[in-house]
DNA sequence: CTCAATATACTCACTCGATGAGTATATCAG
DNA sequence: CTGATATACTCATCGAGTGAGTATATTGAG
């Protein structure tokens, strides 16, 4: 389930309309390449995934002079699991809250401004449990257990960071959060 | 080069002497599990791959019991990759340091405690490196990157969190640094 | 004008990370 | 005596990620 990989961030360039391999890499490395670190293959890679799946069809276009280009377009149910990405489960560690909430922020922004709120709620949500979690583990941690205390220690501090962090977001963004 | 399986904390446990994967598995975890989280199988997986690469050799060992043992060492050429990964560059990301620098520190910390000092020195200086180079990026980013410059951001208040908590562990083990 | 760099567009082979299930026996506690 | 837990390892499969290769077109600098 835990998806480290720009997969749904394609799906989502895609649900602007139908696009190719080489477009879709383009895009997402500059619009979020500092997000994701895709390669050309790796994009290609997923793509050809999306399309066993289901989630993508592909149609060969022939052009003229540069080489034919496969333009993929979603399916029904790509778009379904889009959307269902989009609504569904906030990260919880560092690294894919970076990741994915930066990616789902950028595609409700672009299609539904309304849901951003509630993603973003969802999110903070998401950090808090992450908090109670790792404080109950470093809690009931045995003294001797050095490493891991610091491990833990650090992680905590990383979604305490993520707090403020996504604290300036709210301010940035105007986002106005229910109680 | 950037490693991010525990390839070398199973090299640094051999380091101590032979042993066998069902119990390097178990030492990894008590030891180490807040750190990395290692299955069984990969954890059988990488002795394999390390058993291919020339860093371990192996040995049937029957019992009169349980199952036959593969009892494992390290060769020459493994002890010379393990030293030169313990001495060598410090991780550069917020998941690797978390990795690498605590896995380094615990193997200084048990062979050869007079090293800790270096490899901390080593790895806040890489810090600092990573700092430079994520605010050198910010500062040239065009301003219409809104997401680049979030995640951007958030790299960068991790490494200046890292900083603090690198801080703190200095105190902690008592570590004189050189000027 | 020409030649090299860059852009368009995609493919392939390979290694490594990660999960989950399976196999088989032994011991121990209720 | 029976079922959970411990010992010990295997296998199949998927997905992430790299690096190189292929082939043509356009652009820009000397």
């Amino acid at each position: 389930m835990s998806n480290l990989s720009p997969e749904f961030a394609l799906l989502g360039l895609l649900a602007e309309g139908p696009s190719h391999g080489y477009d879709l890499h383009q895009r997402l490395v500059t619009d979020l390449g500092h997000v994701w670190h895709l390669s050309q293959s790796q994009a290609y890679a997923i793509l050809k995934r999306l399309e066993m799946r289901g989630d993508v069809k592909s149609h060969t276009m022939e052009q003229e002079k540069l080489p034919a280009r496969q333009k993929l377009q979603l399916t029904p149910q790509g778009r379904r699991r889009f959307q269902e990405w989009l609504d569904g489960g906030a990260a919880s560690n560092a690294r894919s809250i970076r990741l994915e909430f930066l990616t789902r922020l950028y595609f409700a922004q672009k299609y539904e401004p309304e849901k951003v709120a509630d993603i973003y709620a969802a999110q903070f949500d998401q950090v808090w449990v992450s908090i109670q979690r790792l404080t109950s583990l470093l809690a009931h941690l045995p003294p001797e257990q050095e490493y891991n205390r610091l491990s833990l220690d650090l992680r905590l501090r990383q979604m305490h960071l993520i707090c403020e962090w996504l604290d300036e977001i709210k301010t940035k963004f105007q986002i106005e959060v229910p109680a």
